[in-house]
DNA sequence: GACAGAATAGAACGACCGTTCGTATCATGG
DNA sequence: CCATGATACGAACGGTCGTTCTATTCTGTC
């Protein structure tokens, strides 16, 4: 790997964790650059413009969740484990002290959700892997017998991302301690919903 | 009414739409100033601090989402009508076209969850009191015989809010079109819950 | 170890930001 | 109808934004 692609690793890794808190539109290339101690147009060089640069932010955040929640959660037994593994995984993606700011998506997902561009287009591809991702577990589970055959798989895949967004949300505006235990709460039971 | 608060509150008009769709930030005042033909300083005068302007257009949001949502649940009749009513009326709202942008308290959550102010407090404030209010409505309803006695209040005002934030999302983000009866599957699921 | 090309720095740009100030216009009560 | 305060304007401020240049310093190769 050559130093430019380290440099930029490094520049990623810090605009990952800034946009978390600040969003897309808050992480600017002069204070990033200052924090790295780089010249402002060293940085942007990397990337070109700035929708470039949130552009691969995002690649970034994808690459990091998919790292850190699908990856480990396809390591465990199909059905019910490896959807048990995945929600308790994003519930700690949601607190990962690398990304301060909570959930770089949820606050990517809020800024640009009227602006149409390739930026958008990519957020709604990742949301909707996300989905396609929860669905399949679904239906894995469906067919290992851990789930009732006639699941709407679909619909737990929602219901399952409803917990996630409303978990974030209540912790990080509220810092309602008890929001952990209600999305918990709200897990087994949906998941009891899903056997009987 | 003077006339400065008449145009004040054609200014929070304007502004509330304009940050349910770019953020409480990417709400400037010169933008916003030249849409309704203002001078800059003109529209400035009215608030003497871009902090003052964020928290009056949160005002004016909270009252708009009384008007338009709270108030008419409350004529509704207390217990699962009145439930109902709160959550057909919050889904319109998140699909007012008087707000393009979805739910200005959804894009203001996630702006300012992570900066500490008298913003976050409100933001937070109005979170809080809308959780109580489904609460509360779960335990009118619990006392009228509609919802079981041992029913968790609580978590019930979680659930529904978890199914708003998770409409809201899938509606803006991906356009889904089942975004909408998925929300309204998941809360009769609930209701039918909260009998049994 | 010289050379080519990548990587970074520095200065400057026009645009817009929030804010201040002095001034003009308006509305209105005596 | 005029005086007075409320309301709005225009110009300017320092600062930061994204971006563009040119120049310098590194890095890897023959």
């Amino acid at each position: 790997m050559g130093k430019g692609m380290e440099t930029r690793d490094r520049i990623l890794d810090q605009a990952v964790r800034i946009a978390s808190r600040d969003g897309l539109e808050g992480l600017t290339i002069g204070s990033l650059s200052s924090e790295l101690n780089l010249s402002k147009s060293g940085l942007f060089a990397h990337f070109g413009s700035k929708d470039e640069l949130q552009l691969q932010v995002l690649h970034a955040g994808v690459a990091r969740f998919t790292e850190t929640v699908a990856r480990p959660a396809l390591a465990a037994p199909r059905g019910e484990p490896r959807i048990r593994a995945f929600f308790e995984r994003w519930l700690a993606w949601a607190n990962d002290p690398a990304m301060p700011g909570g959930c770089i998506f949820v606050a990517a997902s809020v800024e640009l959700d009227d602006r149409p561009g390739p930026q958008r287009d990519f957020l709604a591809q990742a949301y909707g892997d996300r989905i396609a991702f929860l669905a399949k577990a679904a239906r894995m589970a469906v067919e290992a017998g851990h789930f009732r055959a006639d699941l709407d798989c679909e619909q737990f895949a929602f219901d399952i991302d409803c917990l996630a967004l409303g978990f974030h949300y209540a912790k990080r505006l509220l810092r309602d301690p008890k929001a952990e235990p209600r999305a918990r709460f709200a897990f087994e039971r949906l998941l009891t919903l899903c056997k009987a």
